[in-house]
DNA sequence: AGGTACTTATAGAGT
DNA sequence: ATAAGTACCT
């Protein structure tokens, strides 16, 4: 009895599995390599070999799953569950980045690191090698944030720490090359500073892992022996970081197992690798090779498209993939005028399909190379009503209100971040000015601390000539706050700390007193992250009365905090968001499907881009995006392209995507002709403007066609001495209006403003002598509020200045 | 110190 | 086109 239900458990697991996929599945005690085609049924390989391996007896705890995501984490996580029960619970299964931050936080002390360690995002990256440069006195013009953070984050990804980059001479002569001759310095500086600030950038959570795993063998020995099997997602998209981790933790029992399709590695800007997923065999010589290749998402003319993009490329692993699906309908192109007009079409199309279908606007997907292009999709949906959500990388901390609230929490938690320091030290606005920081942090620099324990010393001891009584007031009020919110954490729940630290910091105020849509869009972001406070302690509650984890284990700010840095707009989807067309990068569409797929913007220098087909690797890695956009189609797949565009503020012709020719005829349909093989010829003006075969700009072009009216360069370029009433109207993204409304709201409250509340030191007729403008005489002085306006007379060809009493730096002679 | 007006870089994908 | 950064003004 016993045998007969195992033996059904057991093909229930393995049911509905081709045989590729089967074999995968029960061959989980060798190492292995799953070549997975696109709509393969990869996810459910993966899950599948997880949850048989669980029920032939591997202790769930000694399974680690790596994913690139947290959306392919989850679901991987939901369907092992589903097949297992809860025993999934104890799997160690989540992206790279928070699985290893979790193993760096058990072991921070052992490279050097708080345990409350803070995740530095790009922006404090960025801020931080801006102090650094300034610090060294290096040409601001030369060494660029964007371009130091980026050179950092490849050296490491590629597990090259600062020493070993000075000691290496090619990077020193690379770098000299390049102008940027301090760039080793710079980089041992920055990573010296994270480590004093206690802060790992986003590369640390896989550099810092390696270099515990590597200086500390007794904690990878503890690690090898846990992690009995290494599972990996998406192995065609592993840094030489992650794949040499993955190495040294299967170092003993060597039971990897990766998955992954070399034709969907996309992620080279970051550092991926296509060569470790290709050489994997050579890396572990006893490994199995399993072959997905019967796609079961698209139908033949989908696959068949696909594969014949693809065969365009040289390096690439043998594989045939097939759908036995419909043959169905052909690839279809459309051509537009502009932008605009392309997704008039393309959305015009989507209605008509959608009604003809009974589709759901969910299965209707419109994917672009970049995300500037979303704008005229998002106008042309909004126009017909048609209901669309837009998925943009990291939006959820881009907006600075959040970055505020968490500026604070991230200082309460780890007192020596001082970019969240810097970042909220003076916001909401409290007389903490650029002057003062930057005082503290001579002090922090000087003695080597931190500017938290800095402004300590600096409120501890006498008032300085330079730092006045009022200064050390407000500072130590700052002060004060950052300690009672600090008691708020252990005392209050996760969301009445967060709600805590909205209202009493000021941020919440701020924004309230602001009655503009933007300050109420800041607002209600606020209100949304204060939320995700309490889902993750409700969460973690409901595992708590699950008997999934301990009494002891509720949820902390410090959880709370890295998920959060961790996450992406993905993860934060609500149910609301059902039921619309999805509009999104084709990067963050892998491993999504839809029955209809648009992808647009198909032209040279946009798709494949420019930077890519610099180098012939950069063209092969995107030619594989658009076979990734292209598989993400169940039943059709449109392209679209326009012949011109508006770029860098104004209009420029476009060519065809050369990858519009790689499609086999067979497959594609158009009511035009398609050009094939040849490179149309470009021509120029005498300006250097690019033509048309009949020697108009974009711009002539564009007029001719449609007697265009240009809202920006109007023929008539003197200004209406009036502003005109057309123009003034609300203007909803406009920031300069914002203020305009706040401005004149606080005119209106502040009425009558008392005079001169406080006595006037100077008067008229007086000499004075001032640190720019040299001597000068008082001729007039008119009271404020609080302070005196002052017109000097100086000499020196300076004239009269107005000057404010409080601030001019002023001496009586 | 804080606000406004002008200048500049930006637009390649994201954990 | 637009956000961010800088210089100047009050």
């Amino acid at each position: 009895m016993l045998v007969l239900l195992w033996r059904m458990m057991e093909s229930q697991i393995l049911q509905g599995l081709n045989p590729a996929q089967r074999d995968a599945v029960v061959n989980y005690d060798s190492p292995s390599l799953i070549v997975a085609g696109a709509g393969s049924g990869k996810t459910r390989v993966l899950t599948s070999r997880i949850a048989y391996m669980i029920e032939q007896g591997v202790a769930p705890h000694n399974i680690l799953a790596l994913t690139f995501t947290n959306k392919a984490a989850e679901q991987m996580r939901t369907r092992i569950e589903a097949m297992i029960g809860p025993r999934s619970r104890y799997l160690r299964m989540g992206t790279f980045h928070s699985v290893f931050a979790r193993i760096l936080r058990e072991n921070a002390e052992r490279i050097g690191f708080p345990e409350s360690f803070t995740i530095y995002e790009p922006t404090d990256v960025k801020n931080l090698l801006k102090t650094v440069v300034k610090e060294l006195n290096l040409d601001e013009d030369k060494y660029k944030p964007n371009l130091l953070a980026s050179r950092i984050s490849y050296a490491k990804n590629c597990l090259v720490t600062p020493g070993a980059y000075i000691a290496n001479p090619s990077y020193g002569a690379e770098d000299r090359q390049k102008q940027i001759p301090e760039f080793g310095n710079i980089y041992n500086i920055y990573c010296a500073r994270c480590k004093q600030n206690g802060a790992m950038d986003f590369d640390d959570l896989l550099l810092q892992t390696n270099i515990l795993l590597k200086d500390c063998p007794d904690v990878l020995a503890k690690y090898q022996e846990l992690f009995q099997y290494v599972l990996v997602d998406e192995y065609q998209d592993t840094n030489f970081a992650q794949y040499v981790i993955i190495r040294r933790l299967s170092q003993l029992h060597s039971r990897v197992c990766v998955v992954g399709d070399d034709a969907q590695s996309i992620y080279s800007f970051r550092g991926a690798k296509i060569e470790n997923i290709l050489s994997f065999k050579r890396d572990y010589p006893a490994a199995k090779v399993f072959k997905l290749e019967q796609n079961y998402r698209s139908t033949q003319t989908i696959v068949e498209a696909a594969n014949s993009v693809i065969k365009h490329n040289s390096r690439q692993m043998e594989k045939k993939c097939f759908s036995e699906g419909a043959k169905g309908a052909p690839v279809r192109l459309f051509r537009a005028y502009t932008d605009r007009e392309e997704a008039e079409l393309v959305v015009n199309d989507m209605r008509d399909k959608v009604r003809q279908n009974g589709t759901d606007w969910n299965e209707v997907a419109i994917l672009y190379r970049t995300n500037n292009q979303s704008k005229a999709f998002e106008d042309a949906l909004r126009r017909r009503g048609i209901p669309y959500r837009i998925y943009k990388g990291n939006s959820f901390y881009d907006h600075k209100e959040v970055k505020d609230m968490l500026g604070y929490i991230r200082l309460i938690i780890n007192p020596r971040d001082d970019e969240a320091f810097k970042r909220i030290v003076n916001y909401p606005a409290r007389g903490i000015g650029d002057t003062t920081v930057q005082r503290i942090e001579a002090i922090a620099r000087q003695r080597g601390v931190s500017m938290w324990e800095a402004v300590d010393t600096l409120v501890a001891e006498p008032v300085t000539d330079t730092v006045t009584r009022a200064i050390v007031r407000k500072v130590a009020e700052f002060v004060e706050l950052i300690r009672s919110l600090s008691l708020a954490r252990t005392d209050k729940g996760l969301y009445e700390f967060g709600e805590e630290v909205a209202t009493r910091s000021g941020i919440l105020a701020a924004y309230r007193v602001e009655n503009t849509p933007e300050a109420q869009s800041a607002v209600d972001n606020i209100e949304e992250l204060l939320n995700t406070m309490q889902l993750f302690n409700e969460q973690r509650e409901a595992e708590i009365r699950n008997g999934e984890r301990e009494e002891s284990e509720v949820a902390t700010i410090e959880e709370w905090l890295q998920s959060v840095m961790l996450m992406t707009d993905m993860d934060n989807e609500d149910e609301q968001e059902q039921h619309k067309v999805t509009l999104m990068t084709v990067h963050s569409a892998k491993g999504l499907e839809y029955e209809f797929v648009y992808i647009v913007g198909l032209e040279e220098n946009l798709f494949p881009s420019q930077r890519a087909m610099e180098t012939p690797d950069g063209l092969e890695e995107e030619r594989r995006l658009f076979y990734v956009a292209l598989t993400r189609a169940k039943c059709e797949a449109m392209l679209s392209y326009a012949e011109m565009r508006f770029k860098w503020g104004n209009m420029e012709f476009s060519q065809q995507s050369r990858f519009l020719s790689e499609i086999d005829e067979a497959y594609i349909e158009a009511d035009f002709e398609i050009k094939r093989n040849s490179r149309p010829m470009q021509s120029f003006n005498e300006s250097g403007n690019r033509v048309n075969s009949e020697g108009r700009t974009a711009v002539e072009e564009l007029r001719k066609r449609f007697d265009y009216r240009f809202k920006n360069k109007p023929q008539e370029p003197a200004k209406p001495s009036r502003p005109n009433p057309a123009i003034v109207e609300p203007v909803r993204t406009s920031t300069d209006g914002m203020r305009r409304l706040g401005i004149s709201r606080k005119v209106e409250e502040g009425a009558t403003p008392p005079k001169a509340a406080v006595p006037c030191s100077y008067a008229v007729g007086e000499r004075v002598e001032h640190p720019k403008f040299g001597a000068g005489v008082i001729r007039h002085i008119e009271a404020l509020a609080t302070d005196h306006k002052l017109i000097v007379e100086f000499g020196g060809g300076y004239g009269e200045k107005t000057l404010l009493a409080k601030f001019a730096k002023l001496t009586k002679l």
